[in-house]
DNA sequence: CCGTATCCCTTAAGATACTG
DNA sequence: CAGTATCTTAAGGGATACGG
């Protein structure tokens, strides 16, 4: 891997963006052990707004990370899961970021915010 | 590693929020080949202003990832380099994160942004 | 249950100019 | 060279309420 590649306009840049949203890791990471309804979700990783799950399930859905299936039924029920995509990204990168964080995580100075 | 540690309130939610901002993870790949004066880190990575620059700059050292070391000289000489947290961070997440861009970045529809 | 519609507030980041 | 000082704009994300 050239440094060239590392920097600015490059695809790893691309790649950082994907962490850029707040909740999208969190979304991502949630779906991890199997498809999910949507409250099963939004009840699983807790202290996340509708609007902001909705804003965050719609990024995925765009970048291809995540598929929705809605089923014709009464009460509704609409599952989201990992497509192929999303699970190399959640299995590769994130769990990688995942491990150094229980090994460094306590190092850094000011992750509180 | 267990689910809950991926969701919500967990140590891999602070490690995805060091990506959270556009260039710190560029600022850091600038880094990866070796310490670097303010100028040519700037040169290097082309296209970012001098106060996002250094926006940049003090996230990653309140973080502890990068330090800095002020020459007394005239001209000023300032120098920024990884710290052993940084370099683990490039070294591990940063680049699982690079290799799966490069091979599944041109499966994101809509990364352009 | 699965969302949408507003409103508000904070902050990232761009642009420009200037100092030690 | 290495920053700081303002100003401005855009957008993420929180809070609350309502619709299919």
């Amino acid at each position: 891997m050239d440094r060239d590649e590392f920097v600015a306009d490059c695809r790893v840049r691309a790649a950082t963006d994907l962490f850029a949203h707040t909740w999208d890791p969190v979304v991502l990471a949630a779906l991890a052990s199997g498809p999910r309804r949507r409250r099963d979700l939004r009840l699983a990783i807790g202290g996340i707004r509708d609007k902001v799950l909705t804003d965050a399930l719609r990024r995925l859905l765009a970048y291809g990370l995540i598929d929705r299936r809605a089923h014709a039924e009464a009460p509704p029920r609409v599952e989201y899961a990992l497509t192929g995509l999303g699970r190399s990204l959640v299995d590769g990168p994130m769990r990688a970021l995942g491990r150094w964080a229980i090994e460094h995580g306590d190092q850094l100075l000011d992750a509180e915010r």
